[in-house]
DNA sequence: TTTCAATGTGAAAGGTTATTACATCGGCGC
DNA sequence: GCGCCGATGTAATAACCTTTCACATTGAAA
């Protein structure tokens, strides 16, 4: 379904792509110079419209930032999905390439990412946005109830819940400390991804999910 | 050293504490309306003085902002190394006081952690912001170092700094995701620093510095 | 007392958000 | 076909913010 023309050269009044238009620009001014320094003028001029144009397809500022958002989170779950891929071939190769693929989200795409977490939107506010936030989530809590049919029969069983929201957070936390691609933040004296690996790793040992006195895969 | 007229009625040219006002003025306007609806000219309306007024003393609105990062930095250093207290009475339980302090920091002071954490003042820009940050960091480093102290001979001995790190990252995870007082983000079945302890603890078993079977304090 | 550096003011340029009245266009019904 | 109308874009404008510059004021040093 391409056949609109493109935003060629030939463009008489109406631009016909506007919206979408305007949202690749605004996720490369915000991926170029962070979600604060991002006008919506320079979206528009970007566009090769009026500062007034956007009005017509967002209510203000803020309605722009919510929609980059939901894609964002539409984005993040198709890849957290896809590197999920239903817990094949097994459960921990699954989570290895989950934790990955959530860092390589937030590196790769630095626009969405500080959209969906970073920005002052409250996704309470949007009913859609909450739930493909949700959506994303699941994902993570899918895992998480994967891990527990790991557990040993003796061990202690923790709601799935928790463990996902563990495992989130602490990805979260490094994705949003270390996991910047450019210019980001501090520095490491390893990769984000292996740090999140031991993190997951010790706490699957934790749980009596993996053995006490092993070390990681070789 | 307070002999100075503190901002009272009789104020003619000069504040005479503009700098400190401002900084006052602008992190109550954060914690209002957050660190991106917060302006330059709003603060020093606040102070009573010009809007030219307070390029005086920051060069520019990021400079202010800087400076708020690292009072957070230096306060927060404070309240952790307060709840750290060296390891007293113990280990473990100096290191649920410190989950909480960070918690309890992020919760009090939304626009002191914001201005630190997510506003986009690179810390590598400014010696003085980078050293705060490293000087907070290094309470949790020091409490991941008397952690390594707890491990069985028998064990594998993780970098005292990696284990400093999964902990920054699980609690900044928490603190980022739910921790925020006011309107805040998203649900959840549990305190956040209950999130927290719980996870710890399940890290600490991984490391073998709990036993594997305990479930948690009553 | 004089002088000066620090500190605050007023005015102004340039950019941004948002609104309003108006212009243009594409498709729908006749 | 043709005209109408809603959707979409424009121009103009008001209000606000940032930043700069020349100038005013003041406390304190010389």
């Amino acid at each position: 379904m391409g056949w609109r023309r493109h935003g060629r050269s030939e463009r008489g009044y109406h631009h016909g792509n506007l919206k979408q238009a305007l949202l690749d620009a605004a996720l490369a001014l915000i991926a170029e110079k962070g979600p604060a320094g991002f006008t919506f003028a320079e979206a528009a001029r970007a566009a090769g419209v009026s500062p007034a144009a956007p009005y017509r397809h967002f209510r203000d500022r803020d309605e722009l930032m919510a929609s980059i958002a939901l894609r964002g989170f539409e984005r993040f779950e198709a890849a957290l999905a896809a590197a999920w891929d239903d817990g094949r071939p097994d459960t921990l190769a699954a989570l290895d390439r989950l934790g990955r693929a959530y860092l390589a989200f937030a590196r790769a795409e630095p626009a969405l990412y500080a959209a969906m977490f970073e920005s002052a939107v409250p996704q309470e506010v949007d009913p859609a946005l909450q739930n493909a936030g949700d959506r994303a989530f699941a994902i993570i809590r899918a895992a998480a109830e994967r891990l527990v049919g790991l557990l040993p029969s003796g061990a202690a069983r923790p709601p799935a819940l928790m463990m996902a929201l563990h495992i989130w957070a602490l990805s979260h936390g490094i994705a949003s400390l270390f996991g910047r691609g450019d210019a980001a933040r501090r520095k490491l004296p390893m990769a984000p991804e292996d740090l999140l690996e031991a993190g997951v790793l010790v706490y699957l040992r934790g749980l009596g999910i993996l053995p006490a006195t092993s070390s990681g895969t070789p």
